[in-house]
DNA sequence: GTGAAAGCGCTAACAG
DNA sequence: CTGTTAGCGCTTTCAC
């Protein structure tokens, strides 16, 4: 036990000397660079544990990779979220790449700050999760790092997508609530923001309308604006529910804020058919027994993943994918004697 | 526009050419060091402006700081870590810092990779969530780096601790069922790891024995151990009601377990009285209205990075701040008639 | 008040 | 198969 108390962290130098050869050497094993002998992996590997040796991120990334994937996300609160990451954190599994998660800035999930600060920091991919940025912008980062845009609809040749089939989700609920008898049905959504086209919300509000016009009750949409969260659209639904706005159903654009509306017919205790998207894990108590459009969080995170690591291994050519999004009724839903 | 398409990444090179300064100049208004004219800073920034240019972390982390904060997280899914992340963004908000994730490995949960993953780059301050990781290596990484503990208990005269105040919490909630007449009350737990003393879950076990032994009901103390998450807790719990069980009331160790009990019980068409812990979201909602111990996750999560923060400021002797544990009644938990 | 220059730890030619 | 070497973009003395 000669050795004093490791203090400064081991740098591949330390590692050559330990071994007896070069810099190069070390880095070509760690690497798994051609043309290296056994004899000398060896030699280095034990110096690299003797040493207790890591390569630091930021050296390597002055030359090239920092094996760092980024994910940008709106909202760390909304559970669906949370099943993207643990899809692509599986799909990292036994990769050399790690997963670093940037949230959107607090209130306003724009994405923006997010996706520089992770475009600073040099991660080889990207992940931007249905982000409040201008498409311009996106094309010009997808230039300069893989990028694969997820849940937005864009069409470019510069990143990947992966989304949900947003419009046949929406038309499957709202043709489940015109089934069960409601016309008068209102759509529980987020700012504007997210209601231009190339957002699933936008999507999801645009096939509301439709629906609605289609099935002659344009005359009754009625659009509801609120915050994320549970808690801010139960104060929206309460509201309209106080103010007696005639509507029997709401098809809510994504399950945290059914949960509000659930809570807001709740506490006013009048029936209320709520529909969500999403089929969050509580979506499915039976306490709750919401329907709601069921999208594969965890697939569509790994998918994402894995199309950045064909990025990395040449796909030039942009992919895409979209996932289907699958209506699944529950109780709840049984529609209110009207 | 004789500006072609910007290519590369603008560097503090390009900056000084263009402000007609030199390096060192740029670097220096950058961090707004001290010695620079007014009439510099103001060519200089308008370069940056221009080139659009931003630092690179990487090359300012070979020099020293990376303005980066990480925090390494259990398990994204569990919606209270969702709520230590909101109020550490909100903290960092107006400050040079970013917040950067790293998941607890796949399945796991254990931490350790996410902690080395973090520390390779190089991350001014580090947040650690519960990890199921040993003290000195713990200790060892305080060393290197700013470090606040968050949930565990351990004591240590290198990082700060942020903790909940599990034994009291743990108390409360026990009295309170034994207070609604509960004798034969079992404890939803996680698998051994997480018992041991430091963990928070560790206390809420030690603090469930003894408060069945001291209510002279140590005899029936069940303890119940699942994997992670809703759909584990629920298997687990059905799995011993189906084999009769005798218990009339379940103490989970957190709130998701809690709504796995809830959906077993509901299932079975047993009344069984659940408590959780956390007071998530949904714990409140009319149709679980599950009685829980609140902490205040978000508060939890700001002050642990202003602790950081105060680090970096040049605090030396290390913090240590506990939350109150409050317990929070609903209806769910009205005693079954036993 | 400003600039020149060294060097952080690593990778990738290139020579031997 | 192994070693030498030139930077990557930035910060930071230290001269001017």
């Amino acid at each position: 036990m000669t050795d004093a108390p490791a203090r400064r962290h081991a740098t591949i130098e330390d590692v050559a000397r330990v071994a007896g050869v070069s810099r190069a050497a070390v880095s070509k094993v760690l690497r798994n660079a051609y043309g290296v002998s056994d004899a000398m992996r060896e030699r280095v590997t034990a110096a690299m544990t003797e040493l207790n040796y890591r390569p630091r991120i930021a050296a390597r990334a002055m030359r090239g990779r920092t094996y760092t994937i980024g994910i940008e996300l709106p909202d760390l609160t909304n559970h669906f979220f949370a099943r993207i990451v643990k899809g692509a954190t599986e799909a990292l599994d036994g990769t050399p790449y790690q997963l670093i998660i940037a949230p959107a800035e607090a209130g306003s999930r724009e994405g923006w700050r997010a996706l520089e600060a992770l475009l600073d920091r040099q991660v080889d991919g990207l992940i931007a999760v249905s982000p409040r940025v201008d498409d311009t912008r996106l094309e010009s980062i997808a230039t300069s790092v893989p990028m694969v845009m997820f849940g937005r609809h864009d069409i470019s040749d510069r990143y990947d997508v992966v989304a949900g089939d947003d419009a046949a989700g929406a038309r499957a609920a709202m043709q489940h609530l015109f089934g069960a008898g409601h016309t008068r049905v209102a759509h529980l959504t987020l700012h504007e923001s997210d209601e231009t086209e190339p957002f699933p919300h936008g999507v999801r509000l645009r096939e509301y309308l439709a629906a609605m016009a289609a099935a002659g009750h344009g005359d009754d949409a009625r659009v509801w604006r609120t915050d994320e969260g549970e808690a801010a659209a139960f104060e929206v639904v309460r509201r309209e529910l106080r103010a007696g706005t005639p509507v029997t159903a709401v098809f809510a654009a994504h399950d945290e804020l059914a949960f509000g509306a659930l809570r807001a017919a709740a506490q006013a205790g009048v029936p209320l058919a709520v529909i969500g998207y999403d089929d969050v894990t509580m979506a499915s108590h039976p306490a709750l027994g919401l329907t709601t459009v069921h999208q594969p969080g965890e697939a569509m995170g790994a998918r994402a993943v894995r199309m950045l690591l064909e990025r990395f291994e040449g796909r030039a050519e942009p992919a895409r994918e979209t996932f289907e999004a699958r209506l699944v009724v529950r109780t709840s839903t049984a529609p209110p004697r009207v």
